[in-house]
DNA sequence: TGTACATCAGTGAACGCGCGTTCACTGATGTAC
DNA sequence: TGTACATCAGTGAACGCGCGTTCACTGATGTAC
């Protein structure tokens, strides 16, 4: 290895990925404050000072789980935005856009992350970042539908329709109440018609 | 006081309030990992046991703090709401509502209430039961304006709306770009069309 | 008006525990010759 | 094919520290008679 993480390929590789996922797993289940070098440890089945071989320290475990779950999110939506070039399957959008947050953990993973931004330059730059480019994501879809709308508006509606899209993952981390078929209705028309205008 | 808590009038409501107030400093300025019972004294110039004879635990205190929180925007939110009888207001009420979020503090103390309800069911019904009050004044309030709606869609609207809000107070903790008067636009259009229809 | 007593407000020391971090160490695996 | 050596993977003990909690204590304020 290069940078001298460990971890690059092989065994190294999937020790270090068992280790990520037991992280990310407390940090979900438990939140911020339970993840502990030992708990991630024995989580995985590992001594301490062996997960320290991994990850000197607890700083880089947390920044290893940020960039990973980032990175996840990032190849699994790049496709999606991609397959819309034609704007009437923007329904369609939305709806896969929601069925990503159909997996508790990840969502509750997102909540952490944002609640970490609140009072962590570093995490609040990478997140900003991440959500630059889905907002461009966005805006390319509109502009696809609507080409001579102003780069003003396109932009303004791209962060509104984040806005919604985030703001309907917050609402099923056990925040709201039952998630319903009209909820999600009211939803995707609102969305849809963000992106077609 | 008959429930056994200190501090229900005169010096020891004050002193309560100013221990509440260093708390949600803490919390919003460093996080829950961060608010110990230490920190929470020092920062309001106590001892550590005197804290104590107000808040026996670090739970109680935290609790004290979600219940204080959530009160007041309660007490903000209500007249704001009543005050809209008259459906064409819709464009004050919302542009009200964001104008609640220009408090950072306030808005990083959700955005940590939001992660520990992921993890703490106590927080969770807390936020839910709250967040139930906010969508019935919401669909009061589209009602209101379009009384024949059915009352399934006037809910999913009202939950749209909710969302909303509240996505944006999330995009304003440090994770989304600057705040722009075309985004703010955008929003206020999107939310006012939910209440009209 | 005075006094006795209860409650309120606040102090200070000590406890055991889990934490992140440091570090010396061992065995397994790969590589050069 | 064998051997020497470097690197990789993993162990184990110990450290100092800050944490929540417990508890005995003191002085100020209120109240009953």
């Amino acid at each position: 290895m290069s940078d001298g993480t460990p971890g690059g390929t092989g065994k190294g590789a999937q020790r270090r990925a068992e280790l990520l996922d037991a992280a990310e797993h407390i940090l979900s289940e438990s939140g911020h404050g339970e993840l502990t070098m030992r708990a991630v440890a024995t989580a995985a089945g590992v001594r301490l000072g062996h997960l320290q071989y991994y990850f000197p320290g607890r700083a880089d475990l947390v920044a290893a789980v940020l960039e990973r779950t980032l990175q996840r999110s990032r190849e699994r939506l790049t496709p999606v935005f991609a397959s819309v070039a034609q704007p009437d399957s923007a329904e369609e959008l939305v709806r896969t856009l929601l069925a990503e947050q159909d997996d508790p953990q990840l969502v509750r993973v997102y909540t952490e992350l944002w609640a970490l931004a609140g009072h962590d330059d570093a995490v609040a730059a990478v997140l900003r970042k991440f959500y630059g480019t889905y907002r461009s994501h966005v805006a390319d879809v509109v502009r696809a539908g609507n080409p001579d709308l102003p780069e003003a508006v396109r932009d303004a509606r791209a962060a509104v329709f984040t806005i919604l899209i985030e703001g309907a993952a917050l609402f099923r981390s056990g925040i709201a109440g039952e998630r319903t078929a009209a909820t999600d209705d009211a939803l995707v028309a609102t969305a849809v018609a963000l992106l077609r205008g």
